[in-house]
DNA sequence: TTCAAACATGAAAGCGCTTTCATTGTAAAT
DNA sequence: ATTTACAATGAAAGCGCTTTCATGTTTGAA
């Protein structure tokens, strides 16, 4: 702190003015080879590091780019928050996480918050605001979003298949011989969670099973809803061999509520969740699931925001969901049917 | 962006000199009622928000601080996280996450992204930095680390009791009735892998129970690391009727490796873990546990840095480590012991 | 060889704010 | 009434960097 090198004092130990060394530094303009190295050997010589604070003043730039996460203790979110720092801080840029915990009016806070640091560029992971405010957004800064599609000058939207991944999962349920499949849903007003009901939905169609309301539950995405789920549809009476849970927190609480209950997964009853969280491969017994490459999902959304920023048109699509099996999915035992 | 409001078109409107209005802003100095009356009504009608690029240009402070975490998606860290953000947000400071994983040398690194950050302090969470070097820093900035007792001026260590943890926890299951306790530990070289272990071997003499080594397993904090201890303790064919994990993710996987050899928790085998992630209530059985309590933790920490850039000393202590009771535990059935 | 065009570089003006320093005006002290 | 000491405020100098703008040099075509 007391000796902190400035670009000045490069400039005067290589005997070049200010702007020559900023011209260096951001590689604005042709600088002959001798005063390059000149400039060079100073900076490495005092160990100078530009300040990120003054750059932003003078050049309008901050290097940081925002990124609005719906929970920093989520295990889906930290895996996307690790593929964006790794890939933002390959290009130099910072990160500022903050969290708007799927509140439309909290993320409009964050959005404030980000803009007011002077963020370079924001990138809101399945956010609640509205299509049109984010256009709004993208107006005054990049931006890009995850979990919708979405198209305006200055946006990128990555979206995942939410749709076929639901469909998938209910197509190998029913390709293990399952014909009660029931479904616990996300929060119903996330965009996400309608997708994948209609996966489920459109799955069952397909194959000529009827739908049956009494067999879909709501949730809310967190783990309590899968128990919650599980003691609901034994009130209910309704036989069932196969679960499908629409994110793999829930099918967790699945879990729990069939143990509470008895029932063996996959014996009694097959379980299929959605997203495969690391943990999912260590639950008791492995839970078969939808992958969806949460740390791609970062990565992209950062990479996107780079070329964004670079004033070129990101060019990044999602994998498409693959099925992972694992041990919690079992061909349906005609014997055992209650 | 294009009508960014500045501190001057404040100070024009309210007819009177920046420097007054900076005064105001930073409550650094008397300010006539009247003058103070027409500055207030000037920033709400303008809509100012300051520019922290800017003050942290001018005045050497960015109100940003960073935070070192290990794994950006580690669960319990994530949890620190969010107390970390909630205090920090509270008195309008920004935070910076930047990842260590475990590494010295990469620990280094992200200070050196964090000062040149220009950050006015940094919170690191149970870091793999040697202490001289933590003072080191403190000399230049404010720092909070958890995981270690460490004193010196500038810089506040949050630890949290692992060995008596530890010690709890293996009294627990002792009482129980378990004589053949295996342990399964962290990673080696960390100051909480070792307290747990001494925890351990703590509660044993404490009961009279002779330490075995064949029961101790190495680990790494993760869930793998509970499946190959769980292989490795059935390769030495070593009786138990109770597994210690060092933490819950391990634990896991002590589950799933018990679950793969036909074990029943908690009727044949007895298991406990530590930290209590929140996922650990929905695990089949639910997980008995010691709560170490990570978003409490971030609050402190966070609560101890705002203390520190206040110039004051921090008073705050970590809860005691305390036993939850869930399914995964039982007394030890004498017929079952093989 | 000459002149315009292209090039390399420095001086200086900010970016939006804080903070010293100097200058008022005013109340207290003589 | 006059001096003295503050209290309130403004002018201006930076903070460390980027970016015009202007200037002196080259270069290449005529």
């Amino acid at each position: 702190m007391q000796t902190t090198v400035t670009l000045s004092m490069v400039a005067e130990r290589a005997g070049v003015s200010a702007a020559t060394v900023s011209r260096i530094l951001n590689n604005t303009a042709v600088v002959s080879a001798a005063k390059r190295q000149a400039i060079d050997d100073a900076i490495a010589a005092l160990g100078y590091v530009p300040n990120p604070v003054a750059r932003g003043l003078a050049g309008g730039k901050t290097w940081s780019i925002g990124i609005i996460t719906q929970n920093l203790d989520s295990p889906f979110y930290g895996a996307s928050m690790r593929g964006i720092e790794i890939e933002l801080e390959a290009a130099g840029y910072s990160a500022l996480f903050v969290s708007g915990h799927w509140h439309a009016e909290e993320e409009a806070r964050c959005v404030d918050v980000l803009r007011s640091r002077r963020v370079d560029g924001i990138i809101l992971l399945t956010g609640r605001s509205s299509d049109s405010s984010l256009k709004r957004i993208a107006k005054q800064m990049p931006i890009v979003v995850t979990g919708r599609s979405l198209k305006a000058p200055q946006l990128y939207s990555l979206n995942f298949d939410n749709l076929e991944g639901a469909r998938l999962a209910t197509e190998k349920l029913i390709n293990l011989g399952h014909r009660d499949i029931a479904f616990v849903g996300g929060v119903e007003d996330h965009p996400d969670a309608v997708d994948r009901l209609q996966g489920y939905t459109a799955a069952l169609k397909q194959y000529k099973i009827p739908y049956d309301e009494s067999l879909v539950l709501p949730g809310k995405y967190i783990e309590e809803s899968g128990v919650l789920a599980i003691e609901e549809l034994f009130k209910r009476k309704r036989v069932f061999t196969a679960v499908f849970s629409a994110n793999d927190q829930m099918a967790w609480g699945v879990a729990l509520g069939l143990h509470r209950r008895g029932v063996r997964v996959p014996y009694d009853v097959s379980l299929i969740g959605f997203d495969d969280l690391t943990t999912s491969a260590y639950t008791s017994p492995p839970l078969s699931t939808i992958r969806q490459p949460a740390q791609e999902i970062g990565r992209l959304a950062a990479l996107s925001m780079l070329a964004l920023l670079r004033g070129e048109r990101p060019r990044y699509a999602l994998p498409i969901p693959q099925w992972v099996e694992r041990e919690s999915t079992s061909a349906v035992d005609v014997a055992s049917l209650r």
